[in-house]
DNA sequence: GTTCGCATGTAAAGAGTTACATGATTGT
DNA sequence: ACAATCATGTAACTCTTTACATGCGAAC
């Protein structure tokens, strides 16, 4: 089976949800994957061309009175049988996540000690942040579900990921408490 | 002051220490920034072409007995104060890590019970297989420091930016297992 | 002589972001 | 008129990987 691109099963899942349009896609992953998976719209709609080009989606123009004219994508048979396959292959080697914090820490002797000390609490003040969104986010999911606008056997997975977002925000922050005392 | 990427930064802190030449460079990150940073040939000898061209470095022949010629680079004053000038400016805004796991779970509904279970733990022993990475890293580092192949104030923060990838990888782990009981 | 580690490099392809261009509809 | 939101798309640029090409010196 032809390989694809992990922006392309990203697409092609979500178009198992609602979201039909490279707009709704769009803020769908901001919206709800934004914890572990981002995309541009230059991103998007290639891609969706992409998808029908190779009979992995249909279109389908749609006119929805009050809002502009959109394009909905629907998956075809082709188009589940890829993301089953894909869902099914085993994980690639884990990528080396980039850490920009990491590297000038890394440099950390070439600074003097109430820059570094800044460098951590910025970043740790960045961290909460971050956490506080994936709060945001866990509360958009449990809306959705009491409002039955998304599945209900989606949103559990969904809360998973989100647990892992929160559960690795708090041990960086963590550390960040451990290394300032430390330096 | 010109901007440049996080790679030339690197690349430019790696020649602070007794690194010279590309070939010493790539090994330098495959050993001891493996955790968070890596990079390829393709980047290396470019970037330090860029790097002479745009006088941060100097380039020294260097003939060694025993084994092939190479090229040495040294900063320049201008090469020091980019570096500096780089660990003083704000950290960007946190970059999203995308993760395929957790994107290959968010669709876990179209997967078997099974598939999921192994999938979690799959990325579990990775994980576990990283966590000793890092131990074989810090214990390279506290050798080094041991023979004094290596400078003691750089060490430091060195084992910071470990422990960092310890403290991380650890949480992951205990969500793995919570996860995967809860599936 | 051939394999291994050391050493330097380039070309092409792929992935992703940014900036731009366009236009409909609704509300103010 | 105008801003905001919904909506689609492209071109240029940057970054990175992969695959290839080359060659020295040592050890077996």
């Amino acid at each position: 089976m032809q390989k694809y691109n992990d922006t392309t099963y990203a697409i092609l899942g979500i178009l198992t949800t609602e979201c039909r349009s490279g707009y709704e896609i769009k803020q769908f992953i901001d919206n709800s994957l934004n914890h572990f998976w981002k995309i541009s719209y230059g991103q998007v709609y290639p891609t969706l061309k992409k998808l029908e080009q190779e009979e992995l989606a249909t279109i389908q123009a749609a006119s929805r009175e009050g809002k502009p004219d959109r394009k909905e994508y629907f998956l075809t048979e082709k188009g589940k049988a890829v993301l089953k396959d894909w869902l099914e292959q085993p994980l690639k080697q884990l990528p080396v996540e980039r850490n920009e914090v990491l590297l000038k820490l890394f440099f950390g002797r070439h600074q003097t000690t109430e820059q570094t000390l800044h460098l951590l609490e910025d970043y740790k003040q960045k961290l909460e942040k971050l956490y506080q969104t994936y709060e945001g986010i866990e509360e958009g999911i449990e809306e959705g579900i009491a409002s039955h606008n998304h599945n209900q056997s989606d949103a559990k997975y969904w809360l998973f990921t989100l647990d892992y977002g929160k559960k690795v925000t708090e041990a960086a922050i963590a550390w960040c408490d451990a290394t300032i005392k430390e330096i």
